[in-house]
DNA sequence: TCCGGAAATTAGACAAAGTCCAGATTGGTG
DNA sequence: CACCAATCTGGACTTTGTCTAATTTCCGGA
């Protein structure tokens, strides 16, 4: 199934997110990639033709898919959140030369001996980020 | 054995870090605290009686602790970086509503069936940070 | 003690990411 | 067509962090 702007509109129904122009744009933009892309790359592809779309829109439309579970928050760049369009289970290599982001699957791995949580608390989530780069 | 400002000047010397009157004040915020403190924070308690030490300053001294590997880096917050005096093998814990971080010591957490890394690159850190919130 | 230079510190201008708001546009419904 | 709610917009603003040129501090040697 590829990700078309036809296909953009159910999935972001299926999500509960209306439909609008502006946000099958960022969908697509994302999706069509399977990539990590920063709110300024997404910008930047959404605009690329002409400016289409506001700077208040693209992180309104990243933060609602964020809530609406569309899509992951990656943070592992101090200046720069990623948003994942991969809600899976999986984890991720960063090389910290060149700023790339790369998917690990989590089928085989595996995290043992981790503490109880606090008392009434509940895991939101865990992030397992492995940092890499270039043998000197 | 406790966290003087006399004993902060051998911790510097010893990390081959010139001890001046102000990397001694910002080495002594965090290891009396051993807490996770932004750049802010640490601006604002060097800085309680009267203004010392300037914006520029902290943020050089902690890029350099980082640097000489007397402090690690934790990203965890979109917004704001922290850093750890503690620079032994460990976890983090992330309670997502109140920005509270804390330790997991990583003695009997374990983690197995990672990917082997593409060649030529060398893995400079493995972070693990549990995401927690109040149960609804 | 005084001098000179290197290292460190400083204030403040600047940059980048992200937030906020009040007004304009859009789209669906009766 | 008129209306209302949802959405979008430009632009001002905030926050975190960087940069730079000028000053201060520190130390060794004459």
């Amino acid at each position: 199934m590829h990700y078309t702007r036809d296909n953009m509109a159910g999935l972001l129904r299926s999500h509960d997110i209306n439909p609008t122009h502006q946000r099958i744009e960022i969908a697509h933009a994302l999706f069509s990639r399977q990539e990590h892309l920063s709110a300024d790359q997404v910008m930047a592809i959404v605009n690329t033709r002409h400016s289409e779309t506001s700077k208040a829109t693209v992180y309104n439309t990243l933060k609602l898919f964020l809530e609406k579970g569309l899509v992951r928050e990656v943070i592992v760049d101090p200046s720069k959140v990623f948003f994942d369009p991969n809600t899976g289970p999986h984890h991720h290599l960063y090389e910290v030369d060149t700023g790339k982001l790369s998917d690990i699957d989590a089928a085989h791995v595996q995290i043992s001996g981790l503490p109880p949580l606090p008392p009434g608390m509940v895991t939101e989530g865990i992030d397992l980020i492995v940092r890499i780069r270039r043998k000197a």
